[in-house]
DNA sequence: CGTTTTCTGTACTGATCAGTAAATAATCTG
DNA sequence: CAGATTATTTACTGATCAGTACAGAAAACG
């Protein structure tokens, strides 16, 4: 090793996730994320290669920090209803607090095109994977505790409620009437 | 009037549509446009004005093309549920059988962040709410014809499956395992 | 202290971006 | 046919794109 690095890699990490979270891959230049990041070109380069390597490097970010911490929110004690009421209710504070509404970044990613390209569709599967097991664990607890209505597979339930979740984030990104969102967690728990 | 038009319109708004649709805003160049609709830069500016403007376009062509077709599916005869699941095992062909997995239009432009100018926001919301409304109205259908059960308002129920369908395309840009997906079709249609 | 190695800043690359200017061509109206 | 009006074509604009070359700066190691 020879001489250090003035920034700190993961302080750089998440002012790129946020850029690409709130303008998207394609409509945010390498200027833009010198400029968020502090950092110039030739260190940008020299420490991520690619503007597309460091999208990815974002997500992974966007992994283990946002989503790990929703996953760790799921698996707190408590019942399970109140678990995943929690995390819808979390979200449509989240969504709407933020006037730009820029929502998901792992959802965002599966939708650009540019989410076809390089490792961004392994890390985007996992991400939704991650959700669902972490779902079907729950369903499975509430099912065996007596608290949910044991006669559907789990993982449907789970896929089901997976779905309801990510079409609110879609919606609260169109609306900004709340009780059309809450109308949404009530039919979600109901189906539970 | 002078000289007509060499193209036709419809045409020409239809083959932008799918360039859009395909690749998203950002990643869509006015060349890209040109080569596909087969207009030179010229007659394409003439006629649109601008890239947002044919963008703003083709949403308006999506909705009065595809959307409406599905609306329209919406509203034959048959069981209410059966109609229902015929919208997303529909959903669930036309994503799979495409290799690209663009989806749907309305939704990627609810995603992007060029989904935040103009007249997009208000395109993709009448979308939303064209769809909400036909599902609200099936609901209320189906509960007046004692098919589904009359406990809950139709509002929250539409509003519960509409967004079920929405992340289920969001699932379907993500995963190959149609057996998933069907899972979301029997769980959305079992919370009726 | 000097060499090596890595990092940082600047200047630059050709390519492509969205959009325009202007000449030409085709049709309409009179 | 004459003049007006619109469409098409071509060439071009400055700006910005992602990425690179390279010189100098800073630390590690002998």
């Amino acid at each position: 090793m020879a001489r250090p690095r003035e920034f700190d890699p993961q302080a750089v990490l998440d002012a790129a996730m946020e850029v690409f979270w709130e303008q998207g891959y394609e409509a945010t230049s390498t200027e833009d994320l010198c400029r968020r990041t502090g950092l110039g070109r030739g260190s940008l380069y020299n420490a991520f290669g690619s503007k597309h390597r460091l999208y990815e490097e974002a997500l992974r970010r966007y992994a283990e920090t946002r989503a790990d911490a929703q996953l760790r929110m799921l698996a707190r004690p408590g019942p399970v209803r109140e678990r995943l009421r929690e995390l819808m209710l979390g979200v449509i504070d989240a969504d709407m607090a933020d006037p730009r509404r820029h929502g998901c970044l792992a959802l965002n990613a599966a939708t650009e095109s540019a989410g076809r390209d390089g490792e961004v569709p392994g890390l985007v599967r996992r991400h939704f994977t991650d959700l669902e097991q972490a779902l079907c664990h729950l369903v499975t607890l509430g099912q065996a505790a007596g608290e949910l209505p044991a006669g559907r597979p789990p993982i449907q339930v789970a896929r089901t409620f997976q779905s309801a979740y990510y079409g609110l984030r879609v919606l609260a990104k169109v609306t900004d009437d709340r009780n059309a969102l809450l109308d949404v967690v009530e039919g979600a728990l109901a189906a539970l």
